[in-house]
DNA sequence: CCGAAGATTGCCT
DNA sequence: GGCAATCTTCGGG
C-alpha cells in the first residue's frame, strides 16, 4: 500500500491547545521521504504537553534554544534529543509566541516496514511489526527521524516529514486518555491519548528517578592486585 | 563552570 | 523487575 489515500491535514488543525488535538490526531499518518525511502506510521499514542502552563512541558521555564520550535508556527515537528541516544518527535500547536505541543509516543507501521525494521535492528536482532514503532524513540528510529528534522514543516505538501489523515476512522469511543508515561512533573494530568486496545501502543511506566551515577571518588591503586597496563 | 536529571530502551539477573 | 548506556540541556554556584 503506497498510495496515500489520505488528505495532508492543514495547518488550522494545529491552531488548537495541544490537549485539544492530540486526540485527533489518532488513525492520522505521519510519513518521512528519505533518500533511503519512504516510512509512514498510523499514530496510535500520544501526549497532550501545554507549555509555559505545564510543569511537565521542556517549554514550562521558557523559551530556550532548544525548545524554540515549540514557539514558533504551529505544525512544524519538535524534535528533541534524550538520555544521550534517543529521539522524539512532537508536533507544535498554537498559534506563534504560545508554545504547546504533542508527543507522538507510538504508532504502526503502514509503509516502509522493511527499511523500519533495518533502521531498528541496526544494533540488534529483528524486531516483530508490532514493536517498529511502539514506544517515542522507537517511533523515530523506524522513520528515521533525526536533529535534522527539528522544525520541520509538516503540512507542507512537499515537505520530507508530512501528515495526512485520518486513514482510520477513529471516533471517541475508541479512545482511552490516562496520565502520561514516565514524567516526575503533572504527572497525574490525563493527556496521553491512545487508540483501545491497539497491539502498537506502549506500555504505561509511571516516573522513576535515576540514581545520580556514583561519583568517581579517587581510586587508589589496589595493593596486591594484578594491575593491566 | 559543574552537576544532575532526563517526555527511553534494552539487556541482565 | 532492576539498572546501565550515553550526552545534551538547564539551572545553580
Amino acid at each position: 500500500m503506497g498510495g496515500a489515500l489520505t488528505a495532508p491535514v492543514p495547518r488550522g488543525f494545529f491552531g488548537r491547545p495541544a490537549q485539544e488535538v492530540a486526540p485527533g490526531l489518532l488513525g492520522c499518518v505521519l510519513s518521512h521521504h528519505a533518500p533511503d525511502g519512504t516510512v509512514a506510521v498510523l499514530i496510535t499514542e500520544v501526549e497532550a504537553y501545554a507549555g509555559m502552563a505545564d510543569a511537565a512541558s521542556h517549554a514550562f521555564r521558557g523559551r530556550t534554544a532548544r525548545t524554540a520550535v515549540m514557539f514558533g508556527d504551529p505544525g512544524h515537528a519538535y524534535v528533541y534529543f534524550t538520555y544521550g541516544m534517543h529521539f522524539c518527535v512532537n508536533l507544535v500547536c498554537l498559534p506563534a509566541g504560545t508554545a504547546s505541543a504533542v508527543l507522538l509516543r507510538a504508532g504502526r507501521v503502514i509503509e516502509g516496514a522493511t527499511l523500519a525494521a533495518r533502521r531498528r535492528s541496526a544494533a540488534g536482532r529483528g524486531v516483530g511489526e508490532r514493536d517498529l514503532a511502539r514506544g517515542p524513540a522507537r517511533l523515530c528510529q523506524a522513520l528515521g527521524i533525526g536533529r535534522s528534522l527539528n522544525g520541520a514543516d509538516v503540512c507542507a505538501p512537499g515537505s520530507p516529514l508530512r501528515i495526512s489523515g485520518p486513514a482510520l476512522a477513529v471516533t471517541a469511543a475508541d479512545v482511552r486518555r490516562g496520565p502520561r508515561v514516565g514524567i516526575s512533573q503533572a504527572a497525574e494530568v490525563p493527556w496521553r491519548f491512545w487508540i483501545a486496545g491497539d497491539p502498537t501502543v506502549s506500555p504505561y511506566r509511571a516516573h522513576v528517578p535515576r540514581r545520580a551515577a556514583a561519583k568517581a571518588v579517587s581510586a587508589p591503586a589496589r595493593d596486591g592486585g594484578t594491575m593491566q597496563p
